[in-house]
DNA sequence: AGTCGATCCAACAAAGCAGTTGGCTAGAGG
DNA sequence: CCTCTAGCCAACTGCTTTGTTGGATCGACT
């Protein structure tokens, strides 16, 4: 295999994740992905088959990511949910590829949910360690909710600009969105442990 | 007139809310809003301009509706979260235009959201009046927290039947889910309250 | 009944799009 | 130097989709 061609495709996979985030799966368009790339369209459907293959492709490879990237902390989980925060502001793609998704396959079963389940389980059970707790549906719920808190402000940026106001994007803004969110982490813990 | 005119209007913009709710701006086709409405195409563009236009009436009006029906009960903000969160288990599409909405314009302003910053503005004061507190911005940010975990769940059905387990959708789930809701937002209010 | 104005619609035009094909190129092995 | 293979690409195909148009329809008013 020449070398050029793990090169291709890695372009081809960078160029559609920017495409794919900005514009979904039904608006993401095939010419403009390979345009990007600066590679000829056919590649696309020789190495990953079609659009929303490609698609699953980005998707898996980004969470990946995401899953090594974002890790439980020292001890504290509060800090665990503001790195989630974090990493949701300094990278919206992911966040955006995983709503769009969400919307595309809406309650059907997204492909490969399984294999999902275990990297899940893993964070539930690394949260629950710090928590000093068992893993337990009640945990999970927290965690849930926590991860909600944590990406809401990037999930919709019309609300966060409308409640928050307009300058709910600048760095300070920011800051006190964190400093927020590591409260309202300790509170909600805190309430869980006591019950 | 014809009276039929207004008839025609009010098919037209139920069925483009059902398309744009499963398909997006994007993915939603003309041809199969005229299908559903049982009205001609052509009447669309008559009556809305384009495809984006008839996408903004079909959001105005939801978010009006949204706006009437979900109101601040009794004087415990606890229910309030937990009526938006049954209100987008009964309604999802309603939360799917906004999520569709957020996702085409990004973090460029959507039209008119000067409109809905009023709106959401008395929703901010009535939130404040029923805490005992001025409207500030830390409860702008609590309740905004608290919006986005009722609203995770339908956000990401993927996510919740990973993490929560795939019967997550379950009468006796959401029973569960909406009682955690209550619970994690008295612990929330709580700690604001004292800090 | 006849005319007028507004609504409706089937068929059309033009553009955009996903996916294909057939030939080109470069490098490895003989 | 020739051949064979595997990646590469410009041009093309056929279908889908948005938006338009010219004539049919229907009710109101005379």
């Amino acid at each position: 295999m020449p070398p050029d061609t793990a090169r291709t495709r890695a372009k081809l996979l960078d160029a559609a994740r920017a495409e794919f985030a900005e514009h979904g799966i039904a608006g993401a368009r095939v010419d403009r992905i390979a345009l990007r790339a600066g590679v000829n369209k056919e590649r696309i459907y020789a190495y990953f088959g079609n659009k929303e293959q490609l698609f699953q492709h980005v998707l898996t490879e980004s969470l990946q990511e995401l899953n090594t990237v974002v890790t439980m902390p020292n001890d504290d989980p509060a800090e665990y949910i503001a790195q989630v925060y974090d990493f949701y502001c300094a990278r919206p793609e992911l966040l955006r590829l995983l709503v769009w998704e969400a919307l595309y396959y809406g309650h059907d079963p997204v492909p490969d949910e399984e294999r999902r389940v275990t990297s899940y389980a893993a964070k539930l059970q690394e949260f629950a360690d710090h928590l000093g707790v068992k893993p337990s549906p009640d945990v999970a719920q927290l965690l849930f909710s926590l991860i909600g808190v944590a990406a809401w402000q990037q999930t919709m940026p019309q609300m966060s600009r409308v409640l928050l106001g307009a300058d709910s994007e600048s760095e300070e803004a920011r800051a006190n969105r964190r400093k927020h969110l590591i409260e309202f982490t300790r509170a909600s813990i805190a309430s869980m442990k006591q019950s």
